[in-house]
DNA sequence: GTTTTGTTTAACCATTTGGTTGACAAAAGT
DNA sequence: ACTTTTGTCAACCAAATGGTTAAACAAAAC
């Protein structure tokens, strides 16, 4: 077993039990045993608790920010970026459930975080779909809407679902099977949603 | 200061450090302090952390449930309650900002309080809208649609904006008084933006 | 084949943390 | 008045936790 697999055995169990239980709720020993090595070695690739969980949350970031900033930014019909979206990243999340409230839930812990890592990750890359939008809602090409509101809207009905999903299962009165398949619908139906919202029919 | 007095003190005291930093990242002690208290007292009014953890917990859901439930069961033309519910349902979430986080992170580290606490408060609420929808549906009233979706929908562009503050405040590049303007906002514009996906036009 | 460098482990350590105890005072009950 | 109950606190405790150390071990490098 080389170095490179070690280190990456420990960020692996790592991300498991950062992910699931969050920075507090994590327990150094855990993370060793889920690793199948000694806890010193933790600290011998890692220095710190900190530290590995710093790993664990850009990895997290870094899989999250570069599809939304992606689409966002790709020169294409806005209906056609919509549906690209609502597609590819509930796809994208459906692989990786536990990011989204794991981020939230750090971030609104110490949103200092977002200082280290996020800017770099977003910088600008809104202001190209905020004009895109705003040109169409002047030419009357789509109903009047904020650039910020719709991608909020956009944003929100694709990840919400899997953030509150213990909730929506419970309100709704779904069992897991039946919770995945709305999840799968969601691809399109959210697209349509929008699109329906803001076309001019 | 009767024992009454103590013992909300302690709720309260309690209800910010569990709220902001979650069960795991909340100590004992830091709630004695904030309560100006000693930390037995803690132990003396609610036997341990874990209790003490689920009196906020049910707190906070008591404080979410019934308005939700209200609006949903209340009889009433759709996009009236659809207008009532984003109105003051994200005013009620302004005046506690921290409980959807909260909430979401405590279910889903672990799912099984909801057993325990929501079933009660959430029966079949959400049937009677269900069928209203279902209903205009088949009338042609409003463009097809399954009702989960509707409320889905409806919810997550409602709550999301608060739980993904930070990194939206980021993405949006939004100082806190511009964020708040764009949550005011969207008091009207979900229900706008929903209505107009539905009506047919 | 010996030295050196990097990797892994078991045993420890200091601190933190939830929780307990016993003394004591302030009401409440008699 | 005195006895009992209730509320409050400082000191204490055992367990858990992140982190360290020193020695064993393996793998290159010489």
């Amino acid at each position: 077993m080389s170095n490179k697999d070690t280190e990456h055995i420990i960020l692996n169990a790592a991300t498991e039990v950062f992910q699931s239980k969050g920075m507090d709720g994590a327990r150094m020993q855990e993370i060793a045993d889920k690793a199948n090595i000694n806890k010193s070695m933790l600290h011998y690739y890692y220095r710190s608790k900190q530290k590995l969980f710093e790993a664990v949350f850009k990895t997290a970031i870094s899989i999250m920010a570069p599809k939304l900033t992606e689409i966002i930014e790709k020169e294409e019909p806005l209906f056609d970026k919509i549906r690209n979206f609502t597609n590819s990243y509930i796809s994208l999340i459906s692989k990786h459930s536990y990011i989204p409230t794991f981020i939230i839930h750090e971030l609104n812990r110490n949103p200092q975080i977002l200082e280290d890592t996020f800017v770099k990750k977003f910088g600008n890359s809104f202001g190209k779909m905020k004009t895109q939008v705003n040109e169409m809602v002047e030419n009357g090409e789509i109903r009047p809407i904020e650039p910020e509101h719709l991608i909020m809207n956009v944003v929100a009905m694709s990840i919400f679902p899997f953030v509150a999903k213990p909730i929506l299962k419970a309100v709704l009165q779904k069992d897991e099977a039946a919770y995945q398949t709305l999840l799968e619908e969601r691809k399109t139906h959210v697209a349509d949603f929008v699109i329906n919202s803001i076309k001019i029919s």
